[in-house]
DNA sequence: AGCCTGATGTCAGTTCATGACATCGAAAGA
DNA sequence: TCTTTCGATGTCATGAACTGACATCAGGCT
């Protein structure tokens, strides 16, 4: 028999959802979060570097799916297409959770600290698109414009799907924002 | 007489720099820098809202900067082309204060949580771009892609800026980013 | 059996952040 | 000039976020 309830990591991460939708992440304390998870609060900072971090445990997971389809991404695809490409493949992966998106999307969007901490998780992405496109053979400067124009692009198509009924997908709303883009540099 | 010494805010910012310059972010307690500044914690925390804040104190200047700048662009100035001027006249701004802006970022990247300020600060200015260009008549949609990609250009070019030598121009390298783009959205 | 490991618990301490109230020059009005 | 009000600062107290050091103990390994 184990010693412990197992997945502590994810009890805590539900605890704090839980509580942070109940009555917002200010008022909830790391010691009700370890509470009702069935931990202490010394166990919660073992798991999660600071309070807000555990709202972004899957951030991890995306970067790699979106390197991963840059990697794959045709030979002659553009660098701006590759991360088209790689954005709608995670839009699929986010598309499959819509509903716990919208909850963790609320307690972000109430509170200035998570959406902080949400902005540097889309930026280590962008890093992160950065560097597969180099691997592609992308120069450095069309490199990291084209991943933080993706990153613009999510953060534009994002909060649209988040607010939309569940019949919108997200990889179309990215499409979208990335069509957009497109009408916007053309030439006139 | 003044009861006290003028410039608290200043003093705390000016201290807080060379603290974190030392010593870095973390090693610096708030103590420190209030004495340093001939005031207390207490009063610290009147001025900024917490311990980062007290780096960027400047940014509502630049978001006011870059909405007069977009509110002024030439009737007929494309959202995207409004944006780049905008930027290019902050980027003037910034110029005069090169040194500064070194000191600065070598602080802010030397520390998770002040980057994670940092972009919060350049969300809030894509914020205000896109508000500011649909007070042109620019539709929501474009507006937020394009103020979201003024700033992925932003974020591209400041860092070689910062990097480069004091002969290099900010609004060059703002211009040169802006230029990859269209290069990079360009039919083949 | 005996040892080791690793996840958790316990406890003490530091720092950040905020509320309540006190102080006292200076500006403003009678 | 006297008095009042105001505003920037100080003092004190407290809660909550984090961190380091050490203890515990089931399960696996030899």
């Amino acid at each position: 028999m184990a010693r412990w309830e197992p997945n502590a990591r994810g009890r805590l991460e539900d605890a704090a959802l839980d509580l942070f939708t109940e009555r917002g992440f200010d008022k909830t304390t790391i010691a009700e979060i370890a509470q009702r998870a069935g931990l202490t609060e010394r166990t919660f900072f073992r798991h999660f570097a600071d309070k807000r971090e555990v709202l972004f445990g899957g951030s991890a997971l995306l970067r790699d799916l979106l390197t991963g389809a840059v990697a794959e991404a045709p030979a002659d695809a553009s660098p701006l297409d590759a991360v088209a490409a790689a954005l709608e493949k995670a839009g699929s992966l986010l598309q499959e959770r819509h509903p716990y998106a919208r909850r963790r999307q609320a307690a972000i969007e109430a509170n200035e600290e998570l959406l902080e901490r949400e902005l540097v998780k889309l930026a280590s992405l962008a890093d992160a698109l950065a560097t597969a496109l180099r691997s592609r053979g992308v120069a450095a400067p069309e490199a990291s414009v084209a991943a933080e124009t993706g990153i613009a692009i999510f953060r534009s198509a994002y909060p649209l799907w988040v607010a939309a009924d569940d019949s919108t997908q997200l990889p179309d709303c990215i499409r979208a924002a990335f069509a957009t883009l497109r009408g916007l540099t053309a030439p006139e």
